[in-house]
DNA sequence: TTGTACGCGTTATCAT
DNA sequence: ATGATAACGCGTACAA
């Protein structure tokens, strides 16, 4: 069946058949390769040549055909999104950030997901890029942290972007957050509304974002010269569930903390949901802080006091990072590389209890 | 700067240079030709070649390069999932489903988001369809249900398959859920538990889900003989906030209804929200149910009942249909076009109060 | 500053 | 059942 099919309708109906660059040579006057220069904006070019043939360009509404492009370059269109599905909100705002940064350009945004538990999974990147020897890829934390994962982009000649909270790559090739100084602050607060006994939820052993705001909040500990027993650490892995688990152990803790801060959201919405069941006010008997500041943040309640995560806009720097320089001739690094999280300060943060 | 770059590595180092179809038919001693049809499994081949080619196939590590095939075929190996912006889970979701029936072919997932409320949107969407001459899109709602997005794609010869919460098109072409039943089960079980007024959050006008869900809600409704008054229906959006100032029209009647359902999650919760904000108990003043089932129907308290909405498995078999053909040659209709939402029961229902 | 001729890797036509 | 040859549309040496 994929012998004397596809008779549809290749060379096109009537008006049909989109113009090509021949066309667009033929009717301006000069040759292909002028055009070319034209649509790839080479700079020794005359100026009158270029206006006549961008003129031909619009009236025919000629459009370069992406495949022949990407033939012929070696290289596609698309701007890869990498990631192993950490949790859903971020992926999306992630693919939003891209998008609007993609708004307007030639670029498509396709979306890969991949397994960092498999051991096949660098093989897998590999054969992906290499097969749709993609532009650029924006690589998401955790895997953006893997070192080999960028070595193998450059490997195989795809410009990368790596998310992260911290900066581990030069310039070009990263975007990340300031975790850790955020926590600090957050933390900070905690300790001025009176505050002594916290608690943390600590993310996935591996994960830098984790650790980065585990050490904020050593930091602000021990800036305030409090000291923190191991026992007030529980470990979670960014999950709601792992978040109601982790609560539940702090709250059989005796004395009991007055303010747990989760290292995101989802942690600090089971807390929430912990204290609920437990009968444990928020925020009269208990503090929340929560980090990421996604929707879910804002719908519970009370509503979660937490760090709101530039995401979205360090996606759209990232996504730039890439495409920059041949959509306006921007360099890769006149894209910001840091940007700053924020404390947002909602519903679920109090004095603690009078004892 | 775009004239005389790119010497990086062409031909490639050492043993670079991915092996291309000529390489596999001189080697196999065959003609291009002959490797493209064991490549497109054409059924007229000596079985004896075949397998020879394979044989070389396999040696070499050959993979076709799409961007060549895309060139040759006037068409790209990709599935474009075309949407605007309904909730952020909900195209997660549908993302998922489509990775997972793409699992393991060839095709990548190109996400675009459109805006329906512009007057280009159509024109948008022919330009990116003819531009990138996508394998075939799948269509989310609301913009699933405008029946010229789909004559758009036959016209520029894009295959299409369309998701809703009702059949608007051939089985080939749509997978559908029946939300109208699934929202009578779920009202007939609020009936069932004593309640007689009960309110309901519509989805915004022009929704096809609004409308499938507002009427399964009359159904049962007239079925047990109970009366509508037009004050116990009010107007929402599918947003946290419209739940919120919705439910707080509905607090404000008197007698207050002692059951509410939302057509989705989102505003599900702002009744939540909004009942705690006025010291209304859940469920104990006031039954809530959602419709959906995200994550965060589970994860506020009290967790709501809520119809879960098989949208994972509506677009996988989207995908499947699309790509089904030519991966694993099943018709497109050899995957299920109706998916049966269920209700899951937890615990912001319970009886009416005692009055 | 511009044009000629050819290559990119695959599929389609039409013969054999 | 298989092969020679021409598309597919664009970019690039290299020449002019």
């Amino acid at each position: 069946m994929a012998e004397k099919d596809s008779s549809s309708d290749r060379g096109g109906s009537k008006r049909s058949a989109k113009p090509t660059i021949n066309d667009v040579a033929r009717l301006a006057g000069v040759s292909k390769k002028t055009v070319s220069r034209v649509i790839n904006r080479s700079p020794l070019l005359n100026e009158e040549t270029r206006e006549r043939v961008e003129a031909v360009i619009r009236r025919l509404g000629y459009v370069p055909n992406p495949q022949a492009r990407a033939l012929a370059l070696g290289r596609n269109f698309l701007v890869g999104l990498i990631h192993d599905n950490p949790n859903a909100q971020m992926v999306l705002n992630v693919q939003q950030g891209i998008l609007e940064a993609l708004q307007g350009t030639d670029f498509e945004m396709v979306v890969r997901p991949v397994d960092r538990n498999s051991s096949m999974m660098l093989d897998d990147v590999r054969a992906f890029l290499e097969r749709q020897r993609l532009f650029g890829v924006v690589l998401l934390p955790p895997i953006s942290e893997d070192d080999s994962l960028a070595r193998l982009c450059d490997e195989v000649g795809c410009r990368y972007v790596r998310m992260g909270s911290v900066q581990l790559d030069d310039a070009a090739h990263m975007v990340a957050s300031n975790d850790r100084e955020a926590v600090r602050e957050a933390i900070t607060y905690l300790i001025q509304m009176g505050h002594r006994l916290i608690g943390l939820i600590e993310g996935p052993d591996g994960f830098r974002s984790a650790r980065e705001r585990r050490l904020g909040f050593e930091d602000a500990l021990s800036t305030a010269g409090i000291g923190l027993p191991r026992s007030l650490i529980a470990a979670g892995n960014y999950t709601f569930e792992t978040g109601v688990s982790a609560a539940n152990r702090l709250f059989d803790l005796s004395p009991r903390p007055t303010a747990i801060f989760a290292s995101n959201d989802e942690m600090a919405a089971g807390i929430v949901y912990a204290a609920r069941e437990r009968g444990v006010s928020v925020p009269d008997d208990l503090s929340v802080i929560g980090f990421d500041d996604t929707p879910i943040a804002a719908h519970i309640w009370p509503p979660l006091t937490t760090v709101r995560w530039p995401i979205v806009s360090m996606a759209r720097s990232a996504a730039r990072k890439l495409v920059g320089d041949v959509v306006d001739g921007e360099a890769p690094d006149d894209q910001p590389s840091m940007l700053a999280s924020m404390l947002i300060r909602r519903g679920s943060v109090a004095p603690p209890p009078r004892t």
